[in-house]
DNA sequence: CGCGCTCTTGACTAGGGTCAAGTGCAGTGG
DNA sequence: CCACTGCACTTGACCCTAGTCAAGAGCGCG
C-alpha cells in the first residue's frame, strides 16, 4: 500500500467520472486533489474539537466517524469506504463534531477548502458532483437513523451490512454476495447501538437461519433476497443516475 | 399568518443576517427567496419518491421529514424551524428519500435550484452560508444518531428538548427556560425511537422530580443546568461563529 | 350526545443489557 | 518447542428497560 500516483481504478475516479462529460470536467475532478498521505491503521485522521483546515477523498482502505459520550460509549456514526469524502460538510464549520479514525491502512488525498470551492465555481459539474456527494451521504445518515430508532437488533445488522455491500459493490469491492469486513463485532456494535455480546447472539442466529455468516473477517449473504426483503433494502439511493435531456 | 412580503424579524433573516458583510451580501440573501407559500398544517410539502424540484425557506411553523417503514412504523428525521432550509441537499439527487410534513400552518418561500447555484456562484458569502447550513443539518442529525444509538428514553428526551430550546432561541421564540411546542406526545416518540406510551411515562418521571414539565403545548425547564449536565448539552454547534481575520 | 383524538395508567412480556466465565488464537519470549 | 499474555469472540444466567395489550379519562367538535 503506497500513496502512489492517480490510478484508473481508483474508486473516486469511478464514482466521480460518471458525472464528467469533458476533458475541462476531468481536469476540474482531478485539480480538486492534493497531497496523498498513507494513513496508518488506528491512526486518527480528524479529531472531535479540532479546526476544520482541510477535507480528505479516501482512496483505499476502511475509515469511520464517530462520537464519544459522556459516559465513555462511543456511538459511530458512518463507515467510510474508497471513493468516498470525509470531512466536506466540516469545512463549512469551524470546528469537528466528530472523530475520523484509519480502520485498516489507508490512502486519502488532502482537499483545501479554497481549492474546492474555487473550483466547484468554475465547473458546474463538479459543484453538482460534490453537493450529490453530501446528499447521498445524508441519504446513509438517514437510513442509519431509521436503523437505530425502528429496526430490531437483527434488522439493524441486516440493513447496516447489505448496505455496505451495495457501497462497497460501486467502489468496485466485493462480489453480490461476499465482501471483506474487517470491522470488528464490538465496532458492529457500536455503530448499531447495541453491545458487542448481543450482536454476537444475532451473528449466531442469522447463521442458525442460514441467511448470512461473517466469519474471519469475510461478510457472506447466503440468502440475499431473503435478507433484502426482510429490511425492504432498496440501493437506488447509493447510486447517481444521470438526468435526461 | 399570511404570505406577506419580506419582515426584518424573519427568522431566515436574523440567521442568514450574520453571514452578509456588503449591501451586495444582503441583495444575495434576498435573491434567492422564490414565491411565498402558506402550507396548512397536516400538508404534505414534499413527498418520498416525488422528483426534487424545488427547495424551500421555512419562515412561520413548524414542519418535519421521516421514513415510513415497511411495517408502518414512522421515524422522524428531523424537526424543521422557523429559518431552516429544507430539502436543500435533496436538490442534488433525483427522488426525495423522505416525506416533509408540517405540523402547524407555516409559512415558506421557494428556492430554484438553478437560481441557488447561480446565486452561490456569484456570491461566495451566500455559498458559505448555505453550506454552513448544510453542515449544521448534519451536526444536528449526528447528535439525533447518537441519542437513538446511545442514549436512554429519559436522556434522549431531554437532549431533544434541550436542542430544540436552543434552536428556537436562536430562532427568536420562547425564553431561556420555556417554549411553545406543538408535537404530540406521538410524535416526540416516532422522533425518538420510542412508543407512545413509553415516552408519557418518561414525561411523568420528569415532572416528578421537577426536572420539567410538558403541559398544553408548553415545554419548561424547571432545573436546566441539571438537565444541560445530564445528557452533556453544548449548543455551540448550533450557532455560527464568524471566523476572526 | 356521541365520536374521535390525545393523554394516562396498570399489568404483563420480551428484547437487549449486564455480569461472569471460558475458548481460540496470534504474538512474544524463554 | 512450549508457556504466557492479550485480544476478539462465545456462551450462559439473570435483570431491567421499553414494548404490548387493555382500559379509561379528558376534551374539542359536528
Amino acid at each position: 500500500l503506497t500513496a502512489g500516483p492517480f490510478q484508473r481504478d481508483d474508486a473516486f475516479s469511478r464514482r466521480f467520472g460518471r458525472f464528467a462529460r469533458s476533458k475541462a470536467d476531468e481536469a476540474a475532478l482531478a485539480d480538486i486533489r492534493g497531497v496523498r498521505h498513507v494513513v496508518a491503521k488506528r491512526k486518527e485522521l480528524i479529531q472531535d474539537g479540532a479546526a476544520t483546515l482541510v477535507a480528505y477523498i479516501l482512496h483505499e482502505g476502511w475509515m469511520c466517524s464517530y462520537k464519544r459520550l459522556p459516559d465513555g460509549g462511543r456511538q459511530i456514526m458512518d463507515i467510510r469506504l474508497p471513493g468516498d469524502f470525509i470531512g466536506v460538510t466540516g469545512l463549512f464549520s469551524a470546528v469537528s463534531d466528530r472523530d475520523i479514525e484509519a480502520l485498516t491502512d489507508c490512502v486519502v488525498s488532502e482537499v483545501d477548502k479554497a481549492h474546492l470551492i474555487s473550483g466547484m465555481r468554475l465547473s458546474p459539474m463538479l459543484a453538482e458532483a460534490v453537493m450529490w456527494n453530501i446528499a447521498r451521504d445524508d441519504a446513509i445518515a438517514a437510513q442509519h437513523l431509521v436503523n437505530l430508532g425502528r429496526r430490531s437488533a437483527l434488522g439493524r445488522l441486516v440493513y447496516f451490512l447489505l448496505e455496505l455491500g451495495a457501497r462497497l459493490h460501486d467502489a468496485g469491492k466485493g462480489t453480490s454476495t461476499t465482501y471483506e469486513c474487517p470491522l470488528s463485532q464490538q465496532m458492529l456494535a457500536d455503530t448499531l447501538g447495541l453491545t458487542s455480546i448481543h450482536l454476537n447472539r444475532v451473528l449466531r442466529s442469522l447463521r442458525e437461519r442460514e441467511w448470512l455468516t461473517l466469519n474471519g473477517g469475510v461478510v457472506e449473504f447466503l440468502n440475499p433476497s431473503v435478507l433484502r426483503q426482510l429490511v425492504g433494502f432498496d440501493p437506488s439511493y447509493l447510486t447517481h443516475v444521470a438526468e435526461e435531456d
